[in-house]
RNA sequence: GGGCCCGUAGCAUAGCUGGUGGUGCACCCGGCUGAUAACCGGGAGGUCGUGCGUUCGAAUCGCAUCGGGCCCA
């Protein structure tokens, strides 16, 4: 054992662990230490590999690091790979911004493999530089192997599960509405878009209706460049639609509106008149045909049949009319097929008309809205600005349009019900993550479209014959080149796509060119982290995992697409556990952004507090599934604890280094806990109290941990520290730490303060894994475990417990808080012993507490006595309080004489003279008068030095303040003794050093009281070999001395002197 | 527009199987101090987001509404 640093400083701490881990190569011989144990598969949810960790990701990581810390103590052989999610458009997005880019032709311009080489520099540099900062941030994930979603095998485990969804009738290739980005022309997945306020054109439309000229149809719209693919208008065959005639400027037209909406349809429209002629229900309206108001400029649409039809989906707002372009919208197509209407998509993939557009050929679509309000001319019937939500791309930031399109898709819907009977199987932390959002979310799936039309990524592994149209999905490389008799160096684009395989039609197959989702990537990882399909014997005998923990987003995304991928392939959930954790938010509740400033990076924290602090904080701070406020003031709250833990840590190394203390061992050397557990029953109370405490709080975190309550069990420990061992148990034990003698009481305190500290580091270790190895490392036994991370894990020795000796200690510290009101209330510092403290209660469990620990008690209290009184104490008097009420009808004009006399009168007497006789008598000779009860109460008096305090559980303590000599002097003596102390800390002595000492009183009878035994009391507990003490004025003291003060005690000038003995 | 979660003193949080609202930080006053840029006691500070309802009684249950977050449309 060496002596600890005078204040903790988390970085020499960290970086000292940090250098032993690395040195020692720790973690690889933790996970040596659990070989051939049972399994715990985790799986970790890949990190996209772009930019640089943010305080959501540091959570995310240190939730799992504190859990699998756990795992491995528990005993398990953890599968801890972590992961990386390397495909996808974000990638693309940065390197096309590199190169400056800004079409799908530059790409191919520069070269599709060039392009993807780039991709895969970037997406492997950024991989290392995110390992770096979680292993920074004490992360014990294995970053040497990680899995990445660009290898050759983790590829083969996509196109695996893309093979059995073929095998199952899943796969579907079709022409859908998908949301588009125009920009990086692709299709992007619901979840890749992001919504925010754009503002939009709002008109409505007037479509004449066929063969009934002056008589239209309103629609209203916001996309009015959608207006040229127009093949239908959509009604609510139930609502009420009226046929309006409308004057404008003298002009009348008939208008069909939804009746409830005619008025403020008409007053957009500036109509200064209108006459409803009839009103229809919808399915009246269905059936009827118009001509595009677009007919002139769009040359196609003259083709269009355009009909009225019914939808469910139309809602009682703009003129209850829908405007259906089954290429522009989702429900729009759906609509379309079931109506057989015309899917017309006169749009290409960058997001310009097509010549089917007519005079809009060329034009971008959103730049072409002014075009088309133009060519609308007087079909316009009225046109404002809306601002609403819209969606854009999630990396480009571009407006997305939806467009009809060939894509791949997954027909979720034909697994979903048992992908939710799988939800129900899967434990959730907490419980309603699963039964009721994930099962939301789920119950509302749709088709999955899995196919991008970009560049990095997994391809598709679909080839199709240009002569048949056959399809073949390859499930494996190895199975890819049998057929094609040629060799992939690489699965990416655009090698693979130069593969081509014989079809048995005699024409050749080729790959279709898209590649998938990203979250097909990560949907394998359960299975890819093992390396399925490749090999099969971990899988078999680990899969499902046993648990993952991802943030709250990821219901619709990785615990989403796990479970999609996974129940086309193996029918079942891939995780049998999953903790759902909260966003990091800022200290507002709002989302931490950098256009608004307010990101607070994990590195900012760490620099100023240290790791463990944002590990502590991080896991402490809330439920690990609400949201987490980030707030300064909470960081620098669990800073102190963490510096408290150190201070108890480090307070009694010097006296066990001193005496050499050892503590008990087993025979192979390891500390196995021996003393505590075979003397704890003869050991002091104190120790035995704490020694319960901590195997109590082992159990409530173990219990917590169970039901990853990561925040109870944290908050447990700190307030442990706080509470229990610092503000308690150090004050009680500190006296015996400083016995001069081999005394068994302090063998117990040194026995006992080592297994609190071997077990709060061993509680501690999975949270705040450096401090802990670091106290560990200086605390273990020559033959105990190298690492903290080496022990096993705890849940307390329940043989230790006293759950009486706990609730009594609780009273014992409602005593001590009573005790100091008391004080305070008596201006008796605590440093000035009191005679007599007495407890009055009629509470047995109290009066059994004080009374069994009254030693304790009058240490506390600094008290001669502390004595317990079950109902009344003798030395409570009674005031009497006169009753006017009382005494004015019975003494009249008299009244106040009485009441003066009531007030003077010996309570006590009077109210044992009532209690007695039901009367008494005051005042004297010619003016005595007779009371009764009716005119007088009592009050509890005290007596003139005892003050009061309540104490919680029915009692009451009285502290007698009053002083003899004898307090008085130990009064005196306590408070040189402490300027000694002051004195000695200022000198820097050790505590081991002697020093002589020198005091001149300015008054005479303050130095004779402390003269004699009260001298000896100082000396000793000063550590002084002599001591010179007397009234001042007599001769000068001794001139030379290492320090000399005046001081003001109470009133009285000192000048003490100290020298360290040499 | 829909689903889920959150909304308690200046800040953070406990209580949420209904019975007079706790704790920590910050603040003010006092004390202690051989852990000492620690520690202890006391005090002040709350329309438990808002409204309505159920109940003898609601922070706690129900409905509505507002604000924040994640997700979906």
């Amino acid at each position: 054992m060496k002596e600890a640093a005078s204040s903790y400083s988390a970085q020499d701490v960290e970086a000292e662990v940090r250098q032993y881990w690395d040195d020692e190569d720790v973690y690889r011989r933790v996970k040596t230490l659990r070989e051939g144990a049972t399994r715990f598969f985790f799986v970790d949810g890949p990190p996209y590999t772009t930019g640089h960790i943010h305080l959501g990701t540091a959570w995310n990581k240190i939730i799992k690091d504190a859990v699998l810390r756990r795992e491995r103590m528990r005993g398990f052989d953890v599968v801890d790979r972590a992961g990386y999610d390397m495909h996808g458009l974000p990638i693309e997005v940065r390197v096309e911004h590199e190169l400056g880019f800004t079409s799908k032709k530059d790409i191919e311009d520069y070269g599709i493999a060039e392009f993807v080489e780039r991709c895969k520099t970037f997406a492997l540099d950024h991989k290392d530089i995110m390992s770096e900062q979680f292993r920074q941030l004490g992360v014990w994930l294995d970053f040497e192997d990680p899995y990445q979603t660009v290898s050759e095998e983790f590829i083969e485990s996509a196109w695996w599960v893309l093979q059995r969804a073929e095998e199952k009738g899943l796969l579907e290739r079709g022409h859908r509405v998908v949301n588009w980005c125009p920009r990086c022309e692709t299709a992007i997945a619901d979840s890749e878009v992001e919504y925010w306020d754009e503002a939009d054109p709002s008109i409505f439309v007037k479509f004449p209706i066929s063969g009934r000229d002056g008589e239209f149809l309103v629609i209203w719209t916001t996309t009015p460049w959608t207006l040229p693919a127009n093949v239908g208008v959509a009604v609510d065959e139930t609502f009420t639609y009226a046929r309006v005639k409308a004057v404008r400027d003298g002009a009348e037209e008939i208008l069909w509106i939804a009746g409830d909406l005619v008025e403020s349809v008409l007053r957009k429209g500036r109509y200064q008149d209108y006459t409803v002629l009839e009103t229809h229900p919808g399915s009246d309206l269905v059936g009827i045909t118009y001509e595009s108001p677009l007919a002139a400029a769009v040359p196609a649409q003259k083709e269009i049949a355009h009909r009225v039809v019914a939808a469910g989906f139309v809602e009682m707002e703009n003129t209850g009319m829908v405007h259906i372009a089954p290429g522009h919208g989702w429900d729009d197509f759906l609509l379309g097929i079931a109506e057989g209407l015309e899917v017309f998509c006169p749009v290409g993939g960058d997001g310009r008309f097509t010549a089917d557009a007519g005079i809009f050929e060329g034009l971008a679509v959103r730049d072409a809205n002014e075009e088309v309000l133009g060519a609308l001319d007087e079909y316009l019937l009225a046109k404002e600005t809306i601002v609403h939500r819209y969606g854009h791309c999630w990396r480009c930031k571009m407006p997305i349009i939806y467009r009809a399109t060939e894509q791949w898709f997954i027909a979720i819907p034909a697994i979903k019900e048992e992908m939710l009977g799988e939800i129900a199987r899967v434990a959730w932390y907490p419980e309603w993550a699963g039964s009721a959002r994930f099962h939301d979310f789920v119950a509302d799936a749709r088709d999955w479209c899995i196919s991008r039309q970009r560049y990095w990524g997994t391809p598709i592994p679909v080839w199709v014959c240009d002569a048949c149209d056959a399809r073949r999905v390859f499930g494996t490389i190895a199975e890819l080149e049998d057929a094609s008799g040629a060799v992939l160096e690489d699965p990416h684009r655009p090698y693979v796509d130069e593969i081509t395989v014989p079809c048995a039609c005699g024409g050749t197959m080729r790959r279709v060119e898209d590649i998938f989702d990203v979250w097909f990537d990560s949907a394998n990882a359960s299975w890819a982290t093992v390396g399925f399909p490749r090999r099969r014997e971990e899988f078999e005998a680990l899969w499902p995992a046993d648990f993952i923990t991802e943030g709250q987003d990821q219901t619709r995304g990785w615990f989403y697409s796990q479970l999609g991928a996974s129940t086309i392939a193996f029918d079942r959930a891939p995780y049998r556990s999953v903790l759902m954790h909260g966003f990091a938010l800022d200290a507002e509740g709002r989302k931490m952004s950098k256009s608004f400033g307010n990101v607070v990076s994990p590195e900012e924290v760490v620099a100023k507090f240290g790791v463990d602090v944002l590990r502590l904080y991080l896991l402490s701070a809330n439920a690990p599934w609400d949201d987490l406020k980030f707030n300064w003031e909470s960081v620098t709250t669990v800073n102190r604890a963490v510096n408290i833990l150190w201070n108890v840590y480090r307070f009694p190394l010097p006296y066990m280094i001193l005496d050499g203390f050892a503590p008990e061992c087993g025979e192979n050397g390891r500390w196995e806990a021996g003393y505590v557990l075979a003397n704890h029953a003869s050991m002091p109370v104190e120790d035995r109290w704490i020694l319960s405490r901590i195997s109590s709080l082992a159990a409530a975190v173990e219990k917590d941990l169970q039901e990853y309550q990561l925040h109870r069990a944290t908050r447990g420990l700190i307030t442990c520290i706080l509470e229990d061992i610092s503000r308690w148990y150090v004050q009680l034990v500190r006296p015996r730490m400083w016995l001069e003698e081999d005394a068994p009481e302090k063998t117990s305190a040194y026995e006992t303060m080592y297994y609190v500290m071997r077990r709060l580091v061993q509680l501690l270790a999975p949270f705040t894994p450096h401090i802990t190895e670091a106290i560990y490392r200086n605390l273990r036994t020559d033959a105990d475990p190298a690492s903290v991370h080496m022990l096993d894990w705890t849940a307390g020795d329940g043989c230790l417990i006293d759950d009486a000796l706990e609730r009594a200690m609780d009273t014992v510290r409602a005593f001590d808080d009573a005790v100091a009101t008391a004080r305070q209330a008596g201006r008796r510092k605590l440093r000035w012993p009191v005679a007599q403290t007495v407890v009055v209660t009629g509470d047995e469990e109290v009066a059994g507490a004080i009374e069994g620990l009254r030693a304790l008690c009058e240490a506390r209290a600094n008290s001669r006595r502390v004595e317990v009184v079950r109902d009344r104490w003798e030395r409570i008097g009674w005031r009497a309080e006169p009753v006017m009420r009382g005494i004015g009808p019975s003494f009249g004009k008299e009244g106040p004489t009485v009441k003066a006399l009531i007030e003077q009168a010996d309570g006590n007497l009077l109210k044992a003279a009532l209690e007695e006789k039901g009367e008494a008598t005051v005042g004297e000779g010619d003016a005595v008068y007779t009371i009764t009860a009716a005119h007088v109460t009592f009050e509890e008096q005290l007596p003139a030095d005892v003050f009061a305090a309540p104490m919680s559980g029915n009692a009451t303590v009285y502290v007698d303040v009053a002083l003899d000599d004898d307090l008085e002097a130990e009064g005196y003596a306590r408070e040189v003794i402490r300027r000694l102390q002051e004195m000695r800390r200022q000198l820097d002595l050790r505590v081991e050093d002697f020093i002589t000492v020198d005091v001149s009183v300015d008054d005479a009878r303050v130095a004779a009281l402390l003269a004699g035994d009260w001298q000896d009391f100082i000396m000793q507990e000063v550590r002084a070999s002599s001591i010179s003490l007397r009234a001042s004025g007599g001769a000068a003291g001794a001139t030379a001395a290492d320090l000399r003060k005046e001081w003001d005690v109470e009133g009285i000038t000192m000048v003490m002197a100290v020298s360290a003995r040499q």
